[in-house]
DNA sequence: GATAGACAATTCATCATACAAAGGCAATTG
DNA sequence: CAATTGCCTTTGTATGATGAATTGTCTATC
């Protein structure tokens, strides 16, 4: 199936002798870059040459050398002159870049990053809550706050509360003031997404979640840069007993 | 000047009716980048449209449209289809792209990261060495100590100092296993490279750092979690204090 | 038979051109 | 004056040609 057929608006009538030229980059650097994560062109081995994906993506060279020019500029494959283009091991992936994370989606699990990912909130998230106690707005905080309700609110309805989740997270991180932990964000929200999901089924596991986060709230408006820190190091106890059901949920690795 | 001229390879003799194609992708998009940085494209603006930046870099619209890419998958500036590419503000640069902070180069200062890098290390860095202490491999501890033998060794060269600094730390994020960590080595290592050179003069502060390194690699070879997580902390008080005379000794910021 | 140099084949890099699509703007029209 | 409509501009896509460079082959020589 080409990419054109793909991006659902092929409904136009088709004028005689016109062409019809839909706006594809996109769904083409998509559909490479997942193509590359499912292994269908594993890692080390070399892409096809740029006129077969044309024919395989049903798009113009154009098309496809801005997208790997996109996917080589994140890592994912590295362009030899004269060469041709091979697939990066994963360790040189942006793994921090939102886009990748969504070509990876649920493969995360498969590439351990979920536990990565909560050792690296262990370290970062307690010191975000810190610089964020001190520094915050008021605008800041209420914007937290507002996460908080809608994961008060949020009852049975687990899409809502995850997001509500990352909200509060991410709102966190912004007001700490911290550029680099700020651009963390992405990567953390992947994560939740995807263990949250998991877990959190269990009704009292979510009120104790919701409570630590509302004293979190509480300590940021007080500018308690211990409680701050404390209730972080609570969150984050909770959200590895759910990373850790997450993972035993999901098949093995299976690393080479 | 075009960028053909800058790339300095223009020396073949020019074929009768033959045309020089050099390579140079990487300078326009690199030529694009710094004048960003540069504000000679200010934040919000819109880039001139690609007809003109084809003339004003001297290339095709292929390689200018390859760029613009680029820079949009890295945060820089945000193309809109039929309207124009406008550069995206600084908080949605991505900062801990290695490309990106090559891009910022000395403006590094003006952007108030040195300050956000030092706590973000103040964060991870002692964790990382726990982790190293727990999970480095033997080849990994040689190749940190190789670079601690190097700064030893540096003398008064400050260039292979911070050469050798930078090694010690990639090497010590890598040992900690943790691939969000060993994303965050780019920006570290740019923050190195520029408060470095600004400290760093006085002998016996040198010494004091070798001292405090070697104690580490010691602490990873003992697996001693502790120690290595007490050292890190030690060396990260050092660096505030060359950080801290860096930005003295640099222009304000002046932001607006 | 082994090695070195020349050569051809392959594939990426760049250029140039053409046209389609759509946002913005202004003239037109009610 | 407001809404519609059509033109202009600018980006998005397609295509063909050619330069450049790496890889492997082929041949000549020892």
């Amino acid at each position: 199936m080409t990419v054109q057929e793909q991006s659902g608006r092929s409904n136009a009538p088709e004028g005689e002798g016109s062409v019809r030229r839909p706006r594809v980059q996109k769904n083409v650097t998509r559909a490479i870059a997942t193509d590359i994560c499912a292994d269908v062109f594993p890692i080390g081995a070399f892409l096809p040459t740029e006129a077969e994906l044309c024919l395989r993506y049903g798009v113009s060279r154009t098309v496809i050398r801005e997208s790997l020019k996109i996917l080589e500029s994140k890592g994912l494959v590295r362009g030899r002159s004269r060469v041709g283009t091979v697939v990066c091991p994963k360790e040189e992936w942006n793994i921090l870049d939102q886009q990748v994370l969504e070509w990876i989606g649920p493969r995360i699990f498969e590439l351990d990053l979920l536990t990565c990912v909560l050792d690296a909130r262990r370290a970062i998230e307690p010191f975000a809550a810190e610089f964020a106690a001190e520094r915050a707005t008021v605008q800041e905080v209420a914007e937290i706050e507002r996460a908080w309700q809608a994961m008060r609110d949020a009852e049975g309805d687990l899409e809502a509360f995850t997001k509500a989740d990352v909200a509060f997270h991410a709102g966190l991180l912004k007001a700490s003031h911290n550029q680099v932990f700020m651009q963390l964000a992405s990567i953390i929200q992947a994560a939740l997404e995807f263990s949250l999901h998991a877990s959190n089924e269990a009704a009292d596991a979510r009120d104790e979640a919701v409570e630590i986060h509302r004293r979190l709230v509480e300590a940021l408006r007080m500018r308690d840069r211990a409680a701050a820190r404390e209730c972080s190091h609570r969150m984050l106890d909770i959200a590895a007993r759910d990373i850790a059901i997450a993972v035993r949920n999901h098949p093995a690795p299976a690393e080479r």
